[in-house]
RNA sequence: GGGCGGUUAGCUCAGUUGGUUAGAGCGUCUGUCUUACACACAGAAGGUCAGAGGUUCGAGUCCUCUAUCGCCCA
């Protein structure tokens, strides 16, 4: 084995061999339970980000955890055809290239365009994916736009249509100019703008009096078809019923009285723009308004706005103002903070506007989805996103859907020029089933991309299928992860829309992640320019360092940053776990015979029984946090016993064993826990585990396991033995680190050589018999010449004392020390120990304690005491005797 | 306006049914190339767990309020 751990070297060769072996199918063992997490389907305009390193590292050691604990798993990976998004990048990279647009070329050419594209780079991703060690089925990868999920777009959309949940109306929505398309609430962002709130003078109809509007928005005043006040408001009581002039234009627009204006904001008095608001839309047909669109679908001033036709939205504002101005309407221009929506794609500002599309009822059909919840159906992790998502759900409105684009799923509805029928069928209809005409259209509009990504587990199992094996077997699904960015665009809608297909919820457990920001705590984004590639991290530190440092200690939900000192942690942790077997292998060379891994369930030396112990508290511990999804906890537990227990005590005391030769030989432990380890890292940092496994494999060849040629990746994930819990063992090794940290820390404090071999004197009776027998190992880590004694007095003068919990070391010094410092040592360890003495006496006095703690937490307390007792009496003696 | 969070060591964060003296990584200080590892080893310093009140035998953990920062929805 190399000297330092070469991941650069072993990381692709080995995915290959993963692969190509298969181990990344479902078992489909008899008996084996599946485990089944669809993967979030990536844009296939996109590159792999941060983000999604995250979430293969997270989705990832689900996947081999279960997969080691015998399930048959499955992790079911695509793309989404992204609509919008890809849509424009074809657009872009066609008038880039062959300077033409996509109506030069034609909706079916385009779309001919846009398949080669995805064909040529559409699989980048999932390709860069590989790199991270996903191991997912490949050969199961869909595309959102392929037969079968076309199929279950199809399916859901007619089933929809006619229970009456899907319909088409006119209704103000979310345009964007910009995109030239429709988009949902929720692909709308707002943002908080310095504007002006502006004050126009409207003259009320054959009357020398007017009335005093305020508006954020001047450019809408064309299409204004009245002025509304609040019945309440006495200020303009006389007004109602009257009208106005509308100004720079030659119409009369009635001023009404609405509750919904509010008579704190701006004057009091609201214009009323049906046409391009959504208030003022509803407003409008309270009153049976009239809608005049004085703004076009590409956002300039439509023929309604007369002289102002043609120019766009902001250039007609200032037009307006200035207008008003010159006439003198312009009463006031305040400043003011507003809210604006902007399009989440093209940060263009949203232009709202009446039109006619194709909504879904999703507060009717998720109603079901918040009972699925309630019931424990599914649970949230981290548990709070209940809230959230119930807060989400009782503020729903209904969804748009349909999308002015040219790529995604077609809307299946046809229109019968003959009569006017619509059809609504999931096979293509040829005539319509009214007149019997042949003369149908179909809708030009394509559906919204999260209608089809919201089928996706349903999909990815093959429904509309429902005799299919994967969908019998895989669906429901049993985790769902993904960011908690799109908890309500995508988890919400597989939610609703899988128990509306199927009566069965998609998945029972939804796992969240945090945002990954950058080391100020910025969120990473393209503008910023502080968006990292996973790749160069990966060439960097390695693919299981940056997963480790992507995951570990972070909690469910969290959001985290991200910074090379955890890079840096995951690759020395690698390299840590490399050399700790490096040196196992190399002490193993040549003493194959002497290796029986078989005994490793009865250990008798005191060193094995301990990382024997701990090792089954770890694998404890870990079944604890894996079933509460804890991954970050179960990562820094396994940290910690790799680094703090089995590298930095085991090993060292086992060298002692090795070296003489004598006692019982450490060799079958350090072995077997390390192996042990490996399989219980295995789906954090996948790479280095197999390898030394592998290493391992060949250093014990002529023994049972591992087993030549398997992989780890389908070894068994180690269970626990509560019987191998030994606290003896423990508390015999903890006593020894006691002993041998107190000597360390003498030569440290008194400044002494490394090289100067100390005295000591070590005196326990309760773990004098243990000590004695791990003189040599004491010997060795402390390096010094040590003499037990089973009393606990001391009397050597002219030495450094030391008092321990089961123990007291004195090191002697020679006469040039001076021991003042640890006399003073001494006293304030007394002070404090006797305050601890009568905290715990307090306690224990205290009668309400007595009679309401747990016996085991009263019985603990106990027991300090008696051991601070212990201590007070030891360092009394110290104390006195240097008087 | 409604909802959800954060505030714990110099920095970044863990701490999930309330129970010893609150932990880690990085950073800092002191030493060391001690034949697995300087991507390392040994030792040390550093916290009134944002503030106030409450529940409890016992609160970083539960409740209320306040301050402050952030996210989501309207």
């Amino acid at each position: 084995m190399d000297k330092a751990y070469d991941f650069a070297a072993v990381e692709t060769p080995i995915y290959k061999w993963w692969e190509s072996s298969g181990n990344f199918k479902p078992s489909n063992k008899p008996g084996a339970d599946p485990f089944t997490i669809v993967m979030p389907p990536p844009n296939v305009t996109g590159s792999l980000h941060l983000g999604h390193a995250l979430e293969s590292a997270i989705q990832d050691a689900m996947v081999r955890w279960r997969r080691m604990q015998g399930y048959s798993t499955l992790w079911l990976p695509g793309t989404d055809h992204a609509g919008i998004a890809t849509q424009m990048v074809v657009e872009r990279d066609l008038l880039k290239r062959e300077e033409i647009t996509r109506h030069a070329l034609g909706r079916d050419k385009f779309i001919d365009r846009v398949w080669e594209w995805k064909e040529e780079y559409g699989g980048k991703i999932q390709e860069q994916r590989k790199r991270l060690g996903a191991s997912c089925d490949w050969d199961r990868a869909k595309f959102t736009m392929d037969p079968g999920p076309a199929a279950a777009v199809r399916k859901t959309f007619v089933s929809l249509y006619k229970k009456g949940l899907i319909y088409r109306g006119n209704r103000i929505v979310n345009w964007c100019p910009s995109c030239r398309t429709a988009l949902s609430d929720l692909e709308v962002i707002h943002e908080d703008r310095e504007s002006a709130l502006y004050k126009i003078k409207y003259p009320i109809a054959g009357e020398d009096d007017h009335v005093i509007i305020a508006t954020t928005r001047p450019e809408t005043m064309l299409g204004d078809t009245a002025v509304a006040v609040n019945p309440n408001d006495d200020r303009y009581h006389h007004l109602i019923g009257k009208q106005v002039k509308l100004p720079l234009t030659d119409r009369v627009i009635p001023i009404i009285a609405d509750d919904a204006v509010d008579l704190e904001f701006g004057t009091g008095a609201l214009k009323v723009t049906p046409a391009h608001d959504p208030a003022d839309f509803e407003i409008g047909q309270r009153h049976n308004l009239e809608t005049v669109t004085v703004i076009g679908l590409d956002g300039t001033m439509s023929a309604e706005a007369g002289e102002y036709e043609g120019i766009d939205r902001a250039k007609a504002r200032v037009a307006i103002l200035e207008a008003l101005d010159e006439l003198g309407l312009l009463v006031a221009e305040v400043p003011y903070t507003q809210s604006i929506s902007l399009c989440d794609r093209s940060r263009d500002p949203i232009e709202p506007l009446s039109s006619l599309q194709w909504f879904v009822k999703e507060p009717e059909i998720s109603k079901v989805s918040r009972k699925a919840v309630e019931d424990g159906e599914i649970k949230f992790v981290p548990e709070r996103f209940t809230r959230v998502y119930y807060n989400w759900i009782d503020n729903l409105r209904d969804w748009c859907v349909s999308r002015q684009l040219w790529w995604g799923h077609r809307i299946p509805v046809w229109y019968c020029d003959s009569c006017g029928e619509t059809v609504v069928e999931y096979e293509d209809p040829t005539a319509c089933q009214m007149c019997g005409g042949r003369e149908l259209r179909q809708d030009e509009d394509v559906l919204d991309t999260w209608f089809s990504s919201g089928l996706w587990p349903l999909s990815m199992t093959n429904w509309p299928d429902e005799d299919d094996d994967d969908f019998k077997t895989f669906y429901p699904t049993s985790v769902l992860e993904c960011g908690r960015d799109i908890l309500f665009l995508w988890v919400s809608r597989m939610i609703t829309l899988g128990i509306e297909n199927t009566g069965k919820v998609p998945f029972h457990t939804v796992y969240l992640h945090g945002l990954l920001q950058d080391p100020s705590g910025s969120k990473m984004s393209k503008t910023k320019g502080n968006v990292i590639d996973p790749l160069d991290l990966i060439e960097t530190y390695g693919t299981d360092a940056v997963r480790f440092a992507l995951t570990t200690g972070v909690a469910p939900g969290n959001e985290s940053r991200l910074s090379s000192p955890k890079m840096e942690a995951g690759r020395n942790f690698a390299n840590k776990l490399w050399n700790a077997a490096r040196f196992v292998t190399s002490s193993m060379d040549g003493t194959e015979d002497q290796i029986d891994w078989s005994v490793c369930d009865t250990p008798t030396h005191v060193e094995d029984r301990w990382i024997v112990s701990r090792l089954n508290v770890l694998a404890r511990d870990l079944d604890r946090f894996l079933d509460e999804y804890q991954i970050g906890e179960a990562q820094k537990a396994l940290y910690e016993f790799i680094w703090s227990e089995y590298c930095d005590w085991y090993l060292e005391l086992a060298k002692v064993r090795i070296r003489s030769g004598e006692g019982a030989s450490p060799l079958p432990y350090l072995a077997d826990i390390l192996e042990k380890t490996l399989r219980l890292l295995h789906p954090f940092m996948p790479f280095v585990t197999e390898q030394i496994w592998q290493h391992l494999n060949i250093a014990s060849k002529r023994h049972s396991r591992p087993a030549s040629g398997d992989s780890i990746m389908l070894a068994e994930y180690p269970t626990t033995n509560l019987a191998l819990i030994d606290s003896d063992a423990e508390e015999d090794i903890a006593t020894l680190m006691d002993v041998v940290r107190s000597i360390r820390n003498v030569r440290a404090e008194m400044r002494i050589e490394p090289t100067v071999r100390l005295n000591a004197t070590v005196h326990s009776d309760e773990a004098g018999e243990f000590l004695a027998d791990e003189v040599a190992a004491i010997e060795l880590l402390a390096r010094a010449n040590i003499g037990v004694d089973g009393s606990s007095d001391d009397d050597s003068e002219g030495a450094i004392t030391v008092v321990l919990r089961r123990a007291t070391v004195g090191v002697s010094m020679d006469g040039e020390f001076d021991l003042s410092a640890a006399r003073e040592k001494l006293v304030s360890d007394l002070e404090s120990a006797t305050n601890a003495h009568r905290q715990l006496e307090g306690r224990l006095s205290n009668a309400g304690f007595l009679a309401k703690a747990p016996d085991e937490v009263v019985d603990k307390e106990r027991e300090r005491l008696a051991e601070t007792a212990d201590r007070i009496s030891r360092l009394r003696q110290l104390v006195g005797a240097g008087d």
